[in-house]
RNA sequence: GGGUUCGUGGUCUAGGUCGGUUAUGACACCUCCUUGACAUGGAGGAGGUCGGCGGUUCGAAUCCGCCCGAACCCA
C-alpha cells in the first residue's frame, strides 16, 4: 500500500533545475513545491478595486487546538479547486485563513499547558497567555494545512481572540444595540448546571438516558364549576389525580396541572386546584392543547421549569414561578428537606418518599432521551436569568429570503438552512457566564440599572478592568457602574469572519452617505452618530464563496448570514459550498469509540498530495463519502500517467513549436477534441461539479490523448519531421497539464517547469498556478470522420487481440469501406497495415435485414398506442421497406424515424471487420 | 415522532429536474499482448433491468403514491 519514500527532511537534495529524467518522486517533490509556493507568495491576494475582478473565500476558521481531521483535509481541498481554478480563470483570488481560539477549547488548553486557572488572570492577561500558547499549536496547524498544498494567502489570516477581532466583536455588538436587535431580558434561558451558564437552542443536543417513569398522584382539593360528565370520576377533595413524570424532583417546582381542553373525563376539573404531593402548595388546574392525552395518563403537571412547553405554559397562563433548582443545579430552600441535594439525588430521594407516602402509584424503567449541553453532555435545565439576546424571530422572513438570494452547491442543501428556520423557537442568547472570553462593552449604573455601552472608539474594552465612557449614568446621574462580567458566546465573533475578512470598522470621521461606507444607517437614537461603518477592503464583500460540512449549516451559517445581513444589509455569500462527511471504507461515520478513525497524517505518509485530491474529487460535492484507498492508488497511477506521458512528449516535439499552416486531419481532430473538452470543463468546474470534472479529464487525456493519439503521432514524429504532429502534440499536452492544475498542482507544476516556464530562457519563470486557464482555441475538425477512423483503428487492435497478434505485428493489406478521409496515414501507421485501401462501394458482402430499429421518440408522439401494434409486427417480420419508408401495420413510417440494421457476411479473401461507421476486409 | 437525503452488476458510481431504442465508468474477476513513456501498461470478456409493490403513459432507472431499508438533521 505504502509506496512513498520519506525524503522530507533531506531538503539539500532538493533540485532547482526540474527535469523530466527519471521517475516522478512525489515525496521528494510535492514537499518541495509546497515550500516554493509560499515562499514565492504564489498565492498572494494583490488588492483590486473592481470586484468583478476578484474571486473572495471566506473559510470557517477552525478550532486550533483540535486536530487535523480527514473533514479539514476533504473540505479544504475542495476549496482549493475552486480557489486554484478561479485563479486561473484570471480572477484576483483571495482565499484566507482564520484560527479559532476564542473559546472553551483553547481556554481549557492554555490552562492545561501552563498549568493555570484563568481565575488567576485578568482577562486580557490571561488572553495574552491563550495567544502565546496558540502560537505553537498554530504553527503546527499551519504547517499541515500547507503540506496539504491548499493555495491559501498566508499573509492573509486572523485569530478570532485578536485584539482587531474583539473589536469588531463588540462594534458588532454595539450596532446591533442600537439597531435595537440587540436586547437583555430576564427569561428562562437554557442552562448549563456543569458549566453554570446559559447556552443557544443550537448547543444543545439529545441523549440516551436511563429513567424511571413515575406515576405521582396528587389531591383534588376542589374541582371545576362544570359537573362531571363520568361518575367515576375523581369529584371529592382528597381524590387522586395521576400525572406521569420522569422528573419527581421538579414537584417542588410545581405550579400548575393540565389537562386536554377536549378531554370530556376531566372538564369538570378545569378551574379547580390540586395539592402537589410531599410539598404541600396547591396548584390550578388548567386547560391547555398542548398535552398530549395519549401520553401517561393523559394529565401532566407544569413546572418551571422542566421543558420548553413548560414555558410556554408560564406565559400563555400566567403562572407562578417557583425556583427550586439553582444554578448549580442543586435544590434550593423551596424543595425543603431536600435543599442542597443535586437534581438526581433529589430524584431518588422524591421518589422514595412519595412511595412511602402511599403516592407514588408506578414506577418503571425507561430508556429515553434528554436534552443535555453538548460540551460536557449534561443535562441542561431551564433558568430564568438574565441574558443578552439578538432577535430573531421577528425576521425568519428575512433570513429565509437571504438563503434564497444565495447559490447553494448542491442545491438540496438549501431545506436544511430552511428548515432550521422555520423551527426556530428562541432568539439567539449570545451571553456567557463564563470567565475568560470576550467581553460585552457594557456598564449598568449602580442605581437605576442603565445599561451603558461603550464608545465605538474605546473598543476593544473589558469593562472589568475599564472605566465607562461617562463619568454620571445618563438617566440618574449616579457616578457608580458595574460592570456587565459576561462574555459573548463564541458563535457571536465566529459569525463575523466576512466581516473580519473585509477589514470592518467604524471610522467616526466617515461620511455615511460615501459609497464606500457600508450600508448600516445608525440608529436614529444615537447621540455621536457621526462616521460610518467602512470596509477595509469593500471589494471582497460580499464574498463570493461560503464553503463549510453540512452539520453546521444550521448554526454557523445562518448566524454568519443574519450578522451580516443586519450589519451590512447584504446577504454575505453569493455561493455556499457544502462539503459531506467522510466516513470509512464501509461508509460508517468515524468516530473514536468506533476505532475506525483514519488520520491525515497516516494517508499523507502513505500517498502523495496529488492522490489524496485526486479521491476528495471522487464523490459529488454534499454527499458524504468512504474513505477509499482504491481512489488513492487510482490517484497515484494518473499522477505517473501525467508524468511519464510528459516525457515521451518531450523527447518527441519541441516545447515551442510552430504553428504550421496546414494541419494534418488527425492533428487538428486532437486540437478540436480539445477544445472540446476546455469547453465542457469549464462548465462543469463553474458549477462546483469536480468529480465529473475529473473524470471527464482523466478519461480523454488518458484514452484519447494517451491511448490513441499520442500512439499515433509517436509513430509519426519517430519517423521524421512533422511540424503539424510536434504542435498539435505539444499543444494539446500543455492544455492536458493547464486543466489538470487545480486538481494535481505538484506533478503539474514540476512538468511544467521542466518544459514550458521558461521558453524565452531568461529565467524568469513563472508558475503553471498563475497563468491562464485555457480557452477553446477554435480549431474545427471532422470529429465525424476521426472518429470513425479510431473505431477502425480499434477495430483492427481487436483483430489482433482475437488472434493473439501482437500488437505491432503487421497487416499486408486492409481494405475500408467507411468515411476515413485523411485519416489514412494515422490507421496505416498506428496499426502497421502496409497496403490500405479505401473502398468506394461496399465490398462483396450479402446482406440480410436483421432487425428494424424503432425511434420511439417521434413515433410515441405521433402513433401514441399504435406503437404496440409495430412492435408486434417489427417481431413478427410482417413489414416491408419501400422507397417510401416502412410500411407496417397499415402504415407508412418516414425514413427517418427507423432504422434498418442488417447482418453482412462475406465471403471473399480475407476477413470481414466491422465497426459502428466502417466495413473492413483484412488480409493478414 | 417530524424532516431531509439516499437505495443502480461482488464493491463504489454516472444518468434521474428535459420519461424514448443495446443503463456510464472505476475497482475487483477472467482471457490475451512484453511495442523503444508507463505491465503501477495495453486489448478484449463475463457480470446489473436500476430496493419492493402499485399507478400515470404507446413507453419509466427517470414522474406519482404506498411500503421496506440506510444515513443525517430536528424533536
Amino acid at each position: 500500500m505504502s509506496t512513498q519514500k520519506s525524503e522530507t527532511d533531506d531538503r539539500s537534495t532538493q533540485r532547482d533545475d526540474p527535469t523530466l529524467d527519471g521517475e516522478y518522486d512525489p515525496a521528494e517533490a510535492e514537499p518541495r513545491w509546497q515550500q516554493y509556493w509560499v515562499e514565492d507568495g504564489t498565492y498572494a491576494y494583490d488588492e483590486v478595486t473592481d470586484p468583478n475582478r476578484v474571486y473572495s473565500i471566506d473559510t470557517p476558521p477552525p478550532t486550533v487546538s483540535g486536530d487535523l481531521h480527514m473533514g479539514h483535509l476533504y473540505g479544504h481541498t475542495l476549496q482549493d479547486f475552486v480557489a486554484r481554478y478561479r485563479r486561473m480563470r484570471g480572477e484576483e483570488t483571495f482565499f484566507p485563513f482564520g484560527y479559532d481560539d476564542n473559546g472553551i477549547a483553547s481556554e481549557r488548553l492554555t490552562e492545561s499547558e501552563l498549568g493555570i486557572r484563568h481565575q488567576e488572570f485578568s482577562r486580557r492577561e490571561f488572553q495574552e497567555r491563550t495567544r502565546e500558547v496558540c502560537r505553537e499549536y498554530e504553527a503546527e496547524f499551519t504547517e499541515k494545512m500547507q503540506s496539504l498544498a491548499t493555495s491559501i494567502d498566508w499573509d492573509r489570516t486572523y485569530k478570532t481572540i485578536e485584539p482587531r477581532v474583539q473589536r469588531v466583536s463588540q462594534l458588532s455588538f454595539v450596532d446591533l444595540y442600537e439597531k435595537g436587535r440587540e436586547y437583555r431580558q430576564k427569561a428562562p434561558a437554557i442552562w448549563c448546571p456543569d458549566c453554570e451558564t446559559a447556552i443557544s437552542q443550537v448547543e444543545m443536543e439529545g441523549a440516551e438516558r436511563s429513567s424511571h417513569e413515575n406515576d405521582v398522584a396528587f389531591e383534588l382539593v376542589e374541582p371545576g364549576a362544570a359537573p362531571a360528565a363520568d361518575p367515576e370520576a375523581p369529584v371529592e377533595p382528597g381524590d387522586d389525580l395521576v400525572i406521569t413524570t420522569t422528573r419527581p424532583e421538579l414537584l417542588p417546582a410545581c405550579v400548575a396541572m393540565i389537562v386536554h381542553p377536549e378531554d370530556e373525563d376531566r372538564a369538570h376539573l378545569v378551574g379547580g386546584t390540586a395539592r402537589v404531593p410531599l410539598f404541600g402548595h396547591e396548584v390550578p388546574i388548567v386547560a391547555d392543547e398542548r398535552v398530549d392525552p395519549d401520553t401517561g395518563t393523559g394529565m401532566v403537571m407544569s413546572c418551571t421549569f422542566g421543558d420548553q412547553t413548560d414555558i410556554e405554559w408560564y406565559r400563555a397562563h400566567d403562572l407562578d414561578l417557583r425556583v427550586a433548582i439553582d444554578e448549580s443545579g442543586t435544590l434550593t430552600d423551596l424543595a425543603g428537606e431536600y435543599a442542597g441535594m443535586t437534581t438526581h439525588e433529589a430524584r431518588e430521594a422524591i421518589a422514595e418518599d412519595l412511595d412511602d407516602a402511599g403516592r407514588l402509584l408506578r414506577r418503571e424503567p425507561i430508556q429515553h432521551t434528554v436534552q443535555v449541553h453538548e460540551r460536557c453532555e449534561e443535562d441542561i435545565e431551564f433558568r430564568v436569568t438574565e441574558q443578552w439576546y439578538v432577535k430573531l424571530l421577528d425576521k425568519k422572513e428575512a433570513y429565509l429570503e437571504a438563503g434564497e438570494q444565495m447559490d447553494w452547491y448542491p442545491e438540496k442543501m438549501q431545506t436544511r438552512y430552511e428548515h432550521w428556520i422555520e423551527g426556530l423557537e428562541w432568539d439567539w442568547c449570545v451571553s456567557r457566564q463564563r470567565d475568560s472570553g470576550i467581553p460585552f462593552p457594557v456598564w449598568y449604573c449602580g442605581d437605576c440599572g442603565e445599561t451603558v455601552v461603550a464608545d465605538r472608539s474605546q473598543l476593544p474594552v473589558d469593562p472589568i478592568a475599564d472605566e465607562p465612557p461617562v463619568d454620571a449614568c445618563p438617566a440618574c446621574g449616579h457616578e457608580a457602574f458595574e460592570a456587565e462580567e459576561d462574555v459573548f458566546d463564541t458563535w457571536a465573533t465566529s459569525s463575523l469572519t466576512p466581516l473580519i475578512n473585509a477589514g470592518w470598522d467604524h471610522d467616526p470621521a466617515a461620511d455615511p452617505a460615501d459609497p464606500a461606507a457600508v450600508d448600516a444607517p445608525p440608529a436614529e437614537a444615537d447621540a455621536d452618530a457621526g462616521g460610518a461603518y467602512t470596509l477595509d477592503n469593500p471589494e471582497l464583500y460580499p464574498f463570493d464563496l461560503r464553503p463549510q460540512g453540512h452539520d453546521i449549516i444550521s448554526f454557523w451559517l445562518f448566524h454568519t448570514v443574519v450578522k451580516c445581513v443586519e450589519h451590512t444589509g447584504e446577504v454575505p455569500f453569493e455561493a455556499v459550498l457544502v462539503n459531506g462527511h467522510v466516513l470509512d471504507e464501509n461508509r460508517k461515520k468515524m468516530s473514536s469509540s468506533r476505532g475506525n478513525v483514519v488520520l491525515p497524517e497516516e494517508v499523507m505518509d502513505d500517498y502523495p498530495v496529488d492522490a489524496i485530491r485526486y479521491w476528495a474529487a471522487s464523490s459529488a460535492v454534499g454527499d458524504d463519502f468512504p474513505f477509499k484507498t482504491n481512489e488513492l492508488t487510482q490517484g497515484e497511477k494518473l499522477i505517473r500517467k501525467v508524468w511519464n506521458a510528459s516525457k515521451l512528449v518531450d523527447t518527441l516535439a519541441p516545447a515551442d513549436p510552430e504553428e504550421p499552416d496546414e494541419f494534418a486531419p488527425i492533428d487538428r481532430w486532437m486540437l478540436a477534441t480539445v477544445d472540446d473538452l476546455t469547453e465542457r470543463l469549464t462548465g462543469l468546474l463553474d458549477d462546483n461539479a469536480f468529480a465529473r470534472a475529473r473524470d471527464e479529464l482523466r478519461s480523454t487525456f488518458w484514452h484519447t490523448f494517451c491511448d490513441d493519439y499520442l500512439e499515433i503521432a509517436k509513430q509519426r514524429l519517430r519517423d521524421g519531421e512533422d511540424p503539424s504532429a510536434a504542435y498539435a502534440l505539444t499543444t494539446a499536452h500543455r492544455t492536458f497539464l493547464t486543466l489538470f492544475a487545480p486538481l494535481l498542482p505538484h506533478v503539474t507544476e514540476e512538468v511544467y517547469r521542466a518544459r514550458y516556464a521558461d521558453l524565452d530562457g531568461d529565467g524568469d519563470a513563472e508558475s503553471l498556478h498563475l497563468t491562464d486557464w485555457p480557452t477553446p482555441r477554435g480549431y474545427e475538425a471532422d470529429l465525424r470522420a476521426g472518429e470513425t477512423a479510431l473505431g477502425v483503428i480499434g477495430a483492427l487492435r481487436k483483430y489482433k487481440s482475437e488472434r493473439q497478434l501482437p500488437l505491432n505485428a503487421d497487416l499486408s493489406r486492409v481494405a475500408v469501406y467507411g468515411d476515413v478521409a485523411g485519416f489514412e496515414d494515422a490507421v496505416r501507421e498506428t496499426m502497421h497495415v502496409r497496403g490500405l485501401d479505401l473502398l468506394e462501394e461496399a465490398p462483396e458482402i450479402t446482406e440480410r435485414v436483421a432487425a428494424i430499429d424503432l425511434d420511439y421518440s417521434t413515433l410515441g408522439p405521433a402513433y401514441g398506442e399504435k406503437v404496440g401494434a409495430f412492435d408486434a409486427a417489427v417481431e413478427s417480420g410482417e413489414y416491408e421497406i419501400t422507397e417510401g419508408g416502412l410500411e407496417i401495420a397499415g402504415e407508412t413510417l418516414d425514413p427517418d424515424s427507423f432504422e434498418v440494421e442488417r447482418e453482412r457476411t462475406y465471403e471473399g479473401a480475407g476477413e470481414m471487420v466491422e465497426t459502428d461507421d466502417a466495413v473492413l476486409i483484412v488480409h493478414e
